[in-house]
DNA sequence: GCGTTTTTGCACGGTTTTGCGCGAAGTTTC
DNA sequence: GAAACTTCGCGCAAAACCGTGCAAAAACGC
């Protein structure tokens, strides 16, 4: 914990000449990254975090090179070092946040997948709060000329990634926990848009369809953007199934596609059949 | 075979004092790319990057000449040369920003401090773009029981660390640039608050007093700012004084105290004078 | 065709980057 | 709280990469 204060007070050695840098100075004292470390970079913008290990695996390279590499970057002011690798430097790092993102890590990717996939270039998309649209702002990094509208700090910053990407950010009251915006003032913001997808996130689905929530007043937002899009999309990975919580959001019924990683029960799906809800199970791509 | 094609876009060789440049120069001292060149810039904007290797082989030409090419296309400024090969100029860093928020660290610290002395507990505040204002978010981690009102992402990420203040975001279009929001509806969002306090920041200050920035929207949403609290503050490093910038913000009469670093010329001190401006010129403390 | 200009290839010395070994610092476990 | 294990940073030597001068080759103008 200490080692990570230091760390925070310690670029003053860089001020100067610095000796041995391992990427070009330029004019004006900006350093022009080198191939890895913008990868790097890159890599550490979408997952939020990087291992040593795996990144001198990744571009087989010794440890001690990746080590240089992320030394440069954390000097330089991009990322901050922690044993072991880097994160971004973002406040916004919530201890019961970041496990709740690593929770079915694997299922969430491909659930993101399949959505991102089903969103195409040029259009104007709403993504709202949870990890799993996380995943799929992840996966949109690649699309061109899309607007996307988010109430979730951690989506926009990914996005920035995506130089193809507009990116508006909803105003409201800042939730520490997991970087989201709700409240009155985020609902209203919503209201002034119309577009042509939501992709929104549910911390339980249960058997009757319904999507439910804890957080009423991120209840309300959400319900704002689903009335806001032409198509909704819900991603939701099999551990929400059958969960409980006191807020209801939607029913399935209100929605398009579910993108999910396992199949429903028979008799809701039998329901989404009458509802014209389509739903998707992505597969692990092994 | 490639080489013949050389030939095809080397027009216009027209004279003037020739340097050693493997491209013909143009009256208008910009330079014609050759074929080579040309090709690999669109690889570059494509790929994002080009390795040196590869494109030797490619061409069928040796290393030496694609360096050549590649030293020409990064003096022209189309390429970053780095180690074993070039990247596009505007790359996935936005470095600038980096830069200028170490430029005069010093002095915006003691700034800031100043700053967040004259900001009670207990109060709302407002903090638009720059990089003064960000540390005045840092000086104002100690504080209890504020609320922040701002639209700047940095700001926000940085105030997450202070569980003593809560933090309202504006929304907006987000400026990749600077993570500012900025736009028609982050004027909207602040039209409805009224604060205690608003901390501002402005690219120039002039010798007539006038507050002076380079982007209109983001001008516009500064003077809302101003118009939205009850006091107002300006911080700004002496480096800014005397500067200039097309579009005007407001003017130091229009607020109720300047902190900077460094005192006025006497002209200026005066006209604060008149204006019952209050100029806090704070101290290095060694 | 012939002189001139431009481009390319080759050889060489200098610079940057990488890998390896080692002691120190940090993390985990019991 | 101490031992076992990781991870870290640094110095040094090898390897890869870079720029430059010079001569051969190609292309051009006339």
């Amino acid at each position: 914990m200490l080692s990570r204060l230091t760390r925070l007070f310690s670029p003053l050695k860089s001020g100067g000449a610095s000796l041995k840098v391992n990427a070009t100075r330029r004019r004006d004292d900006t350093v022009a990254l080198n191939f890895r470390q913008t990868e790097i970079l890159e890599l550490a913008r979408s997952e939020g975090r990087v291992v040593v290990e795996d990144l001198a695996q990744r571009f087989d390279v010794t440890l001690q090179t990746i080590r240089r590499d992320l030394a440069e970057l954390a000097d330089a002011g991009h990322l901050e070092r922690v044993h072991g690798g880097a994160t971004l430097r973002t406040g916004v790092t919530n201890l019961g946040y970041e496990q709740r993102r690593r929770m079915n890590e694997g299922a969430k990717a491909v659930i993101a997948r399949a959505c991102a996939a089903a969103i195409p270039n040029n259009c104007s998309l709403i993504l709202n709060l949870g990890t799993t649209t996380e995943a799929v702002a992840r996966e949109l990094l690649g699309h061109s000329n899309i607007t996307v509208v988010t109430n979730n700090m951690n989506v926009a910053n990914i996005l920035t990634a995506n130089p193809g990407c507009e990116i508006m950010v909803a105003g409201g009251a800042l939730r520490r926990s997991d970087g989201g915006l709700v409240g009155e003032l985020t609902t209203q913001f919503f209201e002034q848009f119309k577009v042509d997808y939501a992709v929104i996130g549910t911390s339980a689905l249960d058997r009757d369809g319904d999507l439910l929530d804890f957080d009423l007043a991120e209840v309300r937002v959400s319900k704002t953007i689903i009335r806001q899009a032409r198509r909704r999309f819900l991603v939701c990975d099999h551990s929400k199934l059958g969960q409980s919580a006191p807020a209801r959001l939607a029913s399935l019924a209100e929605l398009d596609t579910l993108f999910t990683d396992a199949p429903l029960p028979d008799d809701l799906m039998a329901k989404c059949a009458d509802w014209g809800t389509m739903v998707h199970v992505a597969r692990q791509t092994v």
